[in-house]
DNA sequence: CGGTAGGGATAGGGTTCT
DNA sequence: TAGAACCCTATCCCTACC
């Protein structure tokens, strides 16, 4: 029998994502074709190719509110979000599986946001933001809406959190902790 | 809102058990096609079936598969079978629990193996190997292994079992009691 | 034919309900 | 704790359209 199911491995996704950057979406023969990349994906057609990358897509699309779906779910009956600090706690930055960056032709991502952040005095909201953008995990970056959206969706939010937000986004775009990349975001690569 | 829980019924299941002896496994949109079973499975979902058909394996599957299962499951897609092949797979057409069966049209499957079986002097092995071969419902079949691991774990088995068992098997087999198809053996419907 | 887009089906892991 | 029913979605397959 064929394979049970072949289940996606971090460096193919890195692979493909990396693909996408070179030869953009579409060119799934293309970049199967790609020595860069043929090693890595020799095990994929280009049918695969278009559906993870569909896959791909849909997930950070709606990341934000599964994970909110979820967390709402997990959360015990009587864990009260108290005003305490550790309310808006951001878990570990998740960069393990992080390494599995589009490592396109320069530059392998790598750096911890929050390395790179603390040298900028970073407020708990400024963690959340970056918690936001690395865990939507969107190629091309997460604009505001998205932020937003899996900020409030992830957390218990004060009424003008997206005031708050709107002005630590453009502050740490301004000086550089997040590149705009055509009209998104992302975590400046250091 | 949703439903409060469906549970199959045993027409249902019959139903279901009739699609996958004509259709196979994994075909479950075309069994919930198939007029023979589209109005009985009317409210269910391919997805219904496939969850279903699940859950019977598993249950009849107890104690035994596990391990054969397993070991199956983690054979890699390359993998060559050795020579304990699945030659000798057989296949129940027919439980107990398939009385619900007068409604499909066309009476596909039917005898009961023990009925035929019986004519042909049956011993107290045998019933068990048909109980095995019953139980482990497994669609292309139960090899010798499963059938051993079966016995091996449901009864209280002499030293020797395994012997009388493939012995019985082979007299099973050369007299049509159990029939061989392609590779596999089935009990010969009445 | 070869390639891509899109719809849809299946497989398996998880979750909920009993 | 287990079993049955059901949900989620990554992966795979099929078809229409160049």
């Amino acid at each position: 029998m064929g394979a049970p199911k072949q289940k996606w491995t971090p460096e193919e996704e890195a692979a493909l994502k990396a693909g996408v950057l070179k030869h953009g979406t579409g060119k799934w023969r293309t970049i199967l074709s790609d020595t860069e990349f043929s090693l890595i994906l020799k095990s994929r057609s280009n049918v695969d190719l278009k559906d993870k990358w569909r896959n791909i897509s849909v997930t950070a699309l709606w990341g934000s509110r599964k994970k909110a779906k979820l967390a709402l779910k997990r959360t015990p009956p009587g864990t009260k979000q108290d005003d305490n600090n550790t309310a808006l706690t951001i878990v570990a930055l998740t960069n393990d599986d992080e390494r599995a960056k589009p490592t396109s032709p320069g530059g392998s991502g790598g750096g911890s946001p929050r390395t790179c952040a603390s040298k900028r005095s970073i407020t708990s909201l400024d963690k959340i933001i970056f918690e936001a953008i690395t865990n939507l995990r969107e190629l091309r970056g997460s604009d505001r809406t998205s932020i937003f959206l899996y900020i409030e969706e992830n957390f218990k939010t004060p009424p003008n959190m997206k005031r708050h937000v709107a002005v630590r986004l453009k502050h740490l775009s301004s000086n550089g902790t997040l590149v705009k990349v055509n009209t998104q975001l992302l975590i400046q690569d250091s």
